[in-house]
RNA sequence: GGGCCGGUAGCUCAGGUGGUUAGAGCGCACGCCUGAUAAGCGUGAGGUCGCAAGUUCAACUCUUGCUCGGCCCA
């Protein structure tokens, strides 16, 4: 045996300066300051031009606080969703946008003036709005860049803005289309309301602590009834704010609830109350001290339904007027028997339940109390007195307990009801339900193209909703729903500039005076409404002093709703155009963003303001809980991007079903970064394989062997399944049948089989050629397919191939693949790949013995044909024969010293085969 | 408490209208290669399809209940 020569240097192995490892933290930026230098975004625009449009419409973030996971997922999807349709060849621009009014940014302001011992009250408005402003600006500003950096490609130097004059003008202009339609009315709603405050709260600015209060329990003499035994009985009610029952005006119960009519008060009256556990022994426990409800006798017993027609009267209706009026008893969902009597007085003032069931059947609040928490002067019982929170007061030998006392209507009192209650956040004082006048948008207003709630319904069915359930969740819920509340009592935000006149209460409609406020505010924002300019708005034609200017401020989600107007109609970014082809967000924003668009388009426009929608569901962590803070259980996109990239964070996003809700931890994303790696290496191969490739060296398909067609073909058939992908937005399947792809049919199959046609073969040789040219096609087609996902790496496989001066890939169109659709080969090739699984199978017991170590040190029997197509390479071995029965065994061939294999013609071990050596000899 | 949605191998996901031994990729274990080398190839072990009833000749697939989790309400 002659001494090994070594011929590595013979050998065309591949070639490239891309590394196996990505160092995406640092690479990232570097790749992003080179998009912002040339302008990628509007340089894609100007190469879209004129093709046809895709337009995602962004869904305002809330401009308050940093970047989370849920911002993140939202982004990369709606950035996937603009890069893929970019790649088919449309116009996709993406202007993403703010929300920017609202409690929580008037909150934290308000934390800042707090700091500095400053009362908001003191503070000038407009100066107050500034600071909102400004607070608002700050946090665009920072998510801006923190969205930037995930590599989301938009019209970053030009967002919309709610608080842009502009919008805020818009936003003006669509509230006074509802107002001159007739789609606005004033009507009452219970809010949570702090007397001491003067002030309507909302949800986030109460707080529930432990207190106790005075409970009673007061009858009230039925005085007509279906049922006869009744008349005359007492319906007893309880309750734990003696307060409101001077502005009762109702009773509810339970229509499934059992109820029983009963003698054994000492006071004779019969009582009535629900039948159902331990209740009435409570019942009689309060009203005598003791439990006397075994010896009590039953005078009637029914259900709650029994009761639809009896009429009672209040305790006080000797005082006339109001309380003379008779009350009805009528059917309460919400009333239960976990405590009280099972029959629960109502007042509409004071309660969503009591407003609710009230209004149904036409009992219209009172606002007997006023903002103060007094009752108003005028009222026959209590007139002017309160506060209706003091304990004192409620208490049982205060002013409505002894009054009821007097008049026979009260059963029991006492001073030792321990429960929950709200209280306001900032002055720690109780607060209360109370109804104040609110402006609403009705559902069900005849109007000449239906009612809103029917364009709405109509509009549902029209658009496409991905997934399919979505449609669902929105139908039940605007079916559903009441009617939108527009008005808030708040600062900062859009106000509702209606003029109402004193006399009538009707809110002034006249186009002119209208346009002169749109005018106003366009000119100088939301600050426009004011005192100062309400004549100059009314014009010659009214008197500011005949009319109350409104000032409230409009709901945020009426500002959402109008995104669509400022943004997509208002020609401001041309490209855009109405109505969206897709808005994309999360499954909560059914009951948010998707509604108030869909109402505020349908009630001007008669349609919805897109074509589709697109639902996520919400990130939770590695065990499936939600994430929060408190449980330290978050992960943090910031963080993760500065860790591993955002190009991991992304692959991330599109391989969970993120139209469920989907989990991240650190064993997903150790998942996810080794599916980075695949993708990473196939394209090191791809690129160190092409090493100096150029055109001159294509082959034509049809001059290609079967491998290499079949290989095109393969590819031809991902192709158009991920077409569908993109249709569908499965971008799970999209990055699924990428990955599946590069590693079965390429790495695993494909690449292994052309190892040696690529490292030994001549470079003239037509075969290595072919391979190349399919290497080639693989190249552009799959850093495009890529590019949407890997919006960083693909960039960077893109410059390591084609120069750091190179167009930017994500200029590409979706690649063209060769029309390479060859049913009959690919059923061949299935079939040598099935045998070529039979083959290796075989091999294994032989490596595993140490018999052989390569596969190439083995011979093969193989007892089927197919023609002419070299099995002995495709399957890896020395040799493959035809025989009856499959078998291996080891080859007796000596070893090429340049390519290894093992070949009848190679002299000894180390010596050339004659392919090698007529490469070498050159 | 109500409405809606979900629970398939360690992980991420496939599993038309119910029908043979429930699949894929990754990970893992073991082995091969040492000329894609912190790479490449192969083989293998992993699941009572959240739990329990029911319908059916037959259920991951249908029904009901329960449980766990989520979103939206109250």
């Amino acid at each position: 045996m002659t001494e090994a020569t070594d011929y590595r240097d013979t050998v065309f192995l591949p070639k490239t300066d891309f590394p196996m490892k990505a160092g995406l933290p640092q690479k990232e930026p570097v790749i992003l300051a080179r998009w912002q230098e040339k302008r990628l975004y509007e340089e894609l625009r100007n190469r879209r031009r004129g093709r046809e449009k895709f337009i995602l419409h962004d869904g305002p973030p809330y401009a308050n606080g940093d970047m989370h996971i849920g911002h993140a997922l939202n982004h990369i999807l709606k950035d996937t969703v603009v890069r893929t349709q970019t790649l088919l060849g449309k116009d996709a621009p993406y202007v993403p946008g703010w929300d920017c009014h609202g409690l929580p940014i008037e909150w934290k302001v308000e934390e800042q003036y707090r700091k500095k011992k400053l009362n908001k009250d003191d503070v000038d408005p407009v100066e107050f709005r500034a600071e909102c402003r400004a607070y608002a600006q700050h946090w665009v500003d920072t998510q801006r860049e923190q969205l930037k950096r995930l590599g989301i490609n938009g019209d970053w130097d030009n967002p919309y803005l709610t608080m842009d004059f502009q919008a805020e003008a818009t936003i003006v202009s669509e509230l006074l289309k509802f107002a001159e339609s007739g789609q606005l009315y004033r009507g009452a709603k219970p809010v949570m309301w702090s007397p001491v405050e003067k002030t309507a709260l909302a949800e986030a600015e109460v707080e529930y602590e432990d207190i106790t209060s005075t409970q009673i329990d007061v009858a009230f003499e039925i005085v007509e009834s279906p049922i006869p035994e009744l008349v005359g009985a007492h319906a007893v009610i309880w309750t734990t704010t003696p307060w409101t029952i001077p502005v009762n005006q109702a009773i509810a119960y339970g229509p499934d609830i059992d109820y029983f009519a009963v003698r054994g008060h000492p006071s004779g009256k019969i009582i009535l109350i629900a039948q159902a556990g331990d209740l009435p022994d409570q019942v009689f426990t309060r009203m005598i001290g003791n439990n006397l409800s075994t010896g009590m006798s039953i005078i009637w017993a029914g259900k709650g339904s029994d009761l639809a027609g009896t009429i009672v009267r209040h305790p006080m209706h000797h005082l006339g007027g109001f309380f003379a009026k008779p009350r009805p008893m009528l059917p309460g969902d919400f009333v239960t028997t976990d405590s009280g009597t099972g029959l629960v007085h109502m007042s509409p003032d004071h309660g969503e339940d009591d407003f609710d069931l009230c209004k149904a059947h036409g009992i219209d609040p009172v606002f007997a109390v006023e903002g103060d928490g007094k009752y108003r002067a005028d009222w026959l019982w209590l007139g002017g007195e309160g506060s209706v929170i003091n304990p004192k007061f409620n208490a049982p030998d205060g002013p409505i307990c002894s009054a009821l006392r007097e008049a026979g209507g009260l059963l029991a009192a006492s001073a030792d009801y321990q429960h929950s209650y709200p209280h306001s956040w900032r002055s720690k004082a109780k607060v209360i339900y109370r109804c104040t006048p609110q402006w609403f948008v009705p559902m069900d207003k005849a109007m000449p193209d239906g009612t809103l709630r029917e364009k709405a319904m109509t509009a549902i069915s029209q658009t496409r909703w991905v997934p399919e359930k979505g449609q669902n969740r929105i139908t039940a819920m605007v079916e559903g729903r009441p009617d939108w509340v527009l008005s808030r009592q708040r600062a900062w935000g859009v106000p509702i500039t209606l003029f109402v006149d004193r006399k009538t209460g009707q809110y002034l409609n006249d186009p002119a005076v209208n346009a002169r406020i749109v005018a106003g505010v366009r000119e100088s924002g939301v600050d426009a409404w004011s005192e100062d300019r309400a004549q100059e708005y009314l014009g010659s034609d009214y008197a500011v002093a005949d009319y109350e200017r409104v000032t409230d401020i409009l709901d945020v989600w009426f500002d959402s709703g109008c995104t669509h107007v400022f943004t997509l109609e208002s020609g401001r970014w041309p490209d855009l155009q109405w109505p969206a082809d897709l808005y994309l967000e999360g499954s909560d924003q059914h009951r948010g963003w998707f509604q108030s668009s869909l109402l505020q388009s349908c009630g001007t426009r008669g349609r919805a303001p897109y074509n589709a929608v697109l639902t996520h569901g919400f990130t939770m962590d590695q065990k499936g809980m939600k994430m929060s803070k408190s449980l330290g259980n978050t992960i943090n996109p910031l963080d993760l991007m500065r860790d591993s990239g955002a190009d991991i964070l992304r692959l991330w996003a599109l391989t969970v079903d993120f139209t469920e809700d989907h989990r991240i931890g650190k064993e997903i994303l150790q998942g996810v970064s080794d599916q980075y790696r695949k993708l990473r290496n196939t394209f090191r191969y791809l690129l160190g394989a092409l090493d100096g490739y150029s055109d001159a060296e294509k082959v034509a398909v049809a001059d290609m062997p079967e491998l290499e067609r079949y290989m095109l073909h393969l590819l031809a058939e991902m192709d158009a399944k991920l077409r569908q992908a993109v249709n569908d937005f499965d971008f799970n399947s999209y990055v699924r049948l990428l990955t599946d792809f590069a590693n079965e049919d390429l790495s695993a199959f494909f690449f292994d089989i052309r190892k040696d046609c690529l490292y030994c073969d001549a470079p003239t040789d037509p075969k290595r050629m072919a391979y190349r040219t399919v290497l080639d096609i693989l190249f552009h087609a799959l850093v495009r397919y890529i590019a949407p996902v890997l919006v960083f790496t693909s960039e960077e496989v893109w410059q390591t191939r084609f120069g750091a001066d190179a167009d930017s890939v994500h200029f590409s169109d979706w690649p063209e693949v060769p029309a390479a659709n060859d049913a009959a080969l690919a059923a061949k090739w299935e079939n040598i790949r099935a045998a070529r699984m039979v083959a290796t199978e075989q091999i294994e017991p032989m490596r595993r013995e140490k018999i052989v170590g390569s596969s190439l040190e083995v011979e093969y029997t193989y007892n089927g044909d197919f023609g002419d197509v070299d099995l002995a390479e495709v399957f890896i071995v020395s040799a493959v024969h035809q025989g009856a029965e499959t078998s291996a065994r080891k080859t007796t061939n000596h070893k090429c010293g340049r390519c290894w294999r093992h070949l009848p013609e190679v002299a000894e071990d180390g010596a050339l085969c004659g392919r090698c050596e007529a490469v070498v000899d050159g």
